[in-house]
DNA sequence: AATGAAATATACTCCCT
DNA sequence: AGGGAGTATATTTCATT
């Protein structure tokens, strides 16, 4: 399917603001709001929106702390830990990665003794780096058409 | 802010789908659809809503690869780093972190001549460390009631 | 803080181009 | 693939409890 530039300018405002009406993206964007509809439905049915996610305050909701922890697995505990890892809720992403680390893990913590109770889930699968997130110097950025990013980024 | 329990359902809600309306949303806890506006609302004025976010394939966007990349920055270098950063289009996140590096990136490339362009743009700031994204094991978790934790993770 | 009702706005379906 | 019309549904505001 070809994403044409009034489907990437559907994607930056659901990006923006998943919230908006089809009826607000079609005055943005200059298109009728049964048009906007219908793109958006071909947008979803070739997997391209994925979905729509409120993003929650982590500190605000009780975790103070943000952690990327990554694993370097001992021998014959990846699977294991792949298996075991989607049981673990304060996980928010974990990606399997190249690398001397196999896995980084993205997680929220209520303080540093549930860091500590985390931590020692893992090291029974391998060997555990922890970096505590300090601050977001980019947070969600949105994903553009790639025609646009040598204007960009240089 | 106290989040009682409709508020926790209604945070469960928008982070399943973001694009739910107020009076879907309503019908799925028990509540009319100005009751669903007014909570909504309050969470947004908190801070605890942040915002709604499309998901966007980067696969089908063009972007064949997705990278967590970590510097560990140069003598004088982080905080040139951290006014730059923002300036790249790929990057999605970036967070400054503790540890051995200062800094961990994650983006997403074309293809690994794209990679290796980002990486070159990168060195002068620091030491690199790239890890390829291979595949995904948790994906976009919501972030659930603290008190809920210990009966999901036991 | 929630409900119900009225006014406005939006979404959905269908037909036309 | 998009526009316009008509119907159903949703949002918003306000009065009431």
């Amino acid at each position: 399917m070809k994403i044409d530039s009034i489907n990437w300018e559907i994607l930056q405002c659901l990006q923006e603001n998943a919230r908006l009406s089809n009826a607000e993206i079609g005055r943005k964007i200059g298109l009728s709001s049964p048009a906007v509809a219908e793109r958006i439905k071909k947008l979803e049915d070739y997997g391209i929106l994925k979905g729509y996610k409120a993003e929650v305050s982590y500190e605000k909701t009780g975790y103070q702390l943000k952690a990327m922890i990554t694993l370097k697995a001992f021998m014959g505990r990846l699977k294991p830990f792949m298996l075991k890892v989607t049981e673990f809720n304060e996980v928010l992403n974990c990606y399997r990665i190249t690398g001397n680390e196999n896995i980084i893990i993205e997680v929220v913590l209520r303080d540093q003794i549930h860091l500590q109770e985390f931590i020692d889930r893992l090291i029974t699968y391998g060997e555990v780096k922890t970096h505590i997130i300090l601050s977001n110097l980019v947070e969600n950025n949105p994903i553009i058409d790639q025609a646009q990013l040598d204007d960009f980024d240089v």
